[in-house]
DNA sequence: CGTCTCGTTGAGAGTTTTCAATGTAAGTGG
DNA sequence: CCACTTACATTGAAAACTCTCAACGAGACG
């Protein structure tokens, strides 16, 4: 249940036994059946959710109803509405569950808690906001650089399953392009 | 010389006379003309620069020749190739001055023995990777969501000084749209 | 004064979207 | 297990948006 967790971690801090047999208190397990709502636009959002096991999306909806995705996250990956979590203001983001997937929550009190309590824990969120922080910045870069061709055979190569594994229509979302522009693309 | 620094700094965390005293050892500072290289594309970025005064802006080149900035930095602001100064690789980012600027340099065992000796800088870092990230987000859903009209909009909106200080060729870049069409979204 | 930078304007070209129709696979309830 | 619905992908044609290229004008600066 917290092995992908402990591993998420150790791929950048070191952790005791004794850190390893107090984290779990911090964290509330949660499962999500496939389509089922974490979060939704105008709810504040008072977690971070660290996903086990499936898939998750984080997205806005626009005035005309259209969803834009801002996050796919699987496993190992952090998904949450932060500037709502941070801030206490009202989310924007919508999370839902495109797998049935297995999701640790960390609260808000928590949060700070574990940080006090576990000191290595402020420096792997430092490395995880630095990390995440260089990936969005790529993302940026090439979002506004690149045509929606290459933006697509960019993700492909970062993630190379990322086709069988979600739908063409969410990816095309995530791209901020449409699926019939990567069904032409994939034609050649 | 460092009044801005500590500013931005106490934002977010409290710093005690002695922090004080510490910091400016960890800093060197530069001075920049206006057009002066601060880093260059396939060097490595060996420091993180704190904006004193002036401006900068980071940006790639692609294959064409042409600019696309992936941030512009004022008073207050920090500036880097986040990517490369963690993880030693080559920087993608081209860093230079468009006004006079005054910056103070972060060597990256400075950093890391500024983390240590001062560990409010810690929470200090996460802290701004964590608002950075939200403004990545948010920038990243504005990029994939909007118009060029409705980012030059929203833009304008969040820095509505931008357009006296920073030229609309920049901004186009930035935005990741062209300047002839900034200058028809103005005609109306 | 000449050069360089920056912004504006026009016309045509290119990319991507929108809308609509069709096909296919998967999921659900009888 | 079949019939029906829903979700997802593909294809075509027209429309929309933004870019490209080119010309021109204004202001800053040496």
């Amino acid at each position: 249940m917290f092995d992908e967790l402990y591993q998420q971690l150790e791929e950048k801090i070191s952790l005791s036994e004794k850190d390893k047999n107090c984290i779990p208190n911090f964290f509330e397990t949660k499962f999500l059946r496939k389509k089922q709502l974490l979060l939704q636009a105008g709810e504040y959002c008072r977690t971070l959710a660290f996903v086990s096991t499936g898939a998750l999306k984080s997205y806005t909806i626009d005035e005309k109803g259209i969803e834009h995705i801002s996050l796919l996250a699987w496993e190992g990956w952090w998904v949450s509405d932060f500037k709502s979590f941070i801030s206490d203001e009202k989310a924007i983001l919508f999370i839902d569950a495109i797998e049935d997937s297995e999701i640790l929550l960390l609260s808000k009190s928590n949060y700070e808690q574990l940080l006090i309590e576990v000191p290595s824990m402020e420096r792997y969120f430092r490395i995880l906001y630095q990390n995440s922080l260089v990936t969005k910045d790529r993302r940026l870069i090439s979002s506004n650089t690149y045509t929606a061709e290459e933006k697509y055979n960019h993700l492909l190569k970062m993630y190379p399953f990322i086709s069988q594994r979600i739908p063409q229509i969410l990816i095309a979302s995530y791209l901020g392009i449409t699926t019939e522009t990567i069904s032409r693309i994939k034609k050649g």
